[in-house]
DNA sequence: TATTGTTATACTCTATAACTATA
DNA sequence: TATAGTTATAGAGTATAACAATA
């Protein structure tokens, strides 16, 4: 279709202060999800910079972590990605070292993908930087609030079998 | 900072049916807010297609209806845009008529910014089709859960004084 | 015929920096 | 000295399409 989305770009400040009314906009669920979004981004940036680990490097980091042997269009459907956007992400995580591909011996089409020691050395220091990054958003709610956020959350990505799309949108 | 975020990109799926597990992924806010926002902007982009009119354009236009005479500057605080991006975007606006600039009287380094009949009529259009857009997902809430739903994520993009950010982040 | 991975390409959005004209 | 707008530039991320190997 396009192209540019998923995570907000960067850094112009968090909190606008101007006398601009949103007007109809307030009414607008992605535009509120749409700030929110940006607010965690630009906070994750500022958190784990130096580490030049994006958000979305970073979750598939994890996934291999968590699934050893899963293939790139596995995490491609994982996180809603074009393979060919997930080759070029998986790329950048094995040319410094943190997972390697291994040609699967069941099917010799699929590289399964693993991570290494470097990478989990990686995947450790990141975590650790994003507990702060992470609390500093948590600590804004009780955990009952919190369960609950996220499970609005869910029901909207989670779609449902009512929401007709493209018609070969399976891929 | 960097560059590319925001909105997500576009077209793959939206219901990810593989058996790869989140893992602990499962616990950050991030991650859920992404998808989120993923599965909203692509069914925007569905039901929006032929609009050409991106989430952040149609924001602007609505700003400008709601803010006659808004400068560009107070757009972008409100978007957390930089200048030079929310320039980009008013050009294009501005290049299909829907917006027009006026040099200020009063200070005449702004430019004010207005509607055109044009744009109003595009405003309209676009209106009416997000209508559907946005029932698909509100259609999942009661109106209570509604409610609380977007008052968590201003939670979430409402800065508060406790959270440092860059010292000259103010902008 | 369908699927996994791959490559090349083009596109969009964004920020940075430097500049101007005003204030 | 600071602000609004402007321009040019460069960068990141993404999708599309075509292709190879394999199933």
């Amino acid at each position: 279709m396009d192209a540019s989305q998923d995570a907000p770009t960067s850094s112009p400040s968090t909190s606008a202060a101007t006398s601009v009314t949103l007007g109809e906009l307030e009414n607008i669920l992605g535009f509120h999800l749409r700030l929110a979004n940006v607010a965690v981004f630009q906070d994750y940036q500022v958190t784990m910079a130096g580490l030049s680990l994006t958000p979305k490097q970073f979750a598939v980091l994890e996934l291999i972590e968590t699934n050893p042997g899963a293939s790139q269009i596995d995490l491609a459907h994982c996180l809603r990605m074009d393979k060919a956007s997930m080759m070029a992400l998986v790329n950048k995580l094995e040319a410094r070292h943190a997972i390697e591909r291994r040609q699967s011996e069941s099917d010799r089409r699929r590289q399964e993908l693993f991570i290494t020691t470097e990478g989990l050395a990686l995947a450790k220091t990141a975590k650790k930087l994003r507990e702060t990054h992470e609390a500093r958003f948590k600590d804004r709610f009780s955990a009952d609030e919190l369960a609950e956020l996220v499970s609005y959350l869910q029901r909207i990505y989670t779609s449902t079998s009512t929401t007709p799309l493209l018609e070969d949108e399976v891929d």
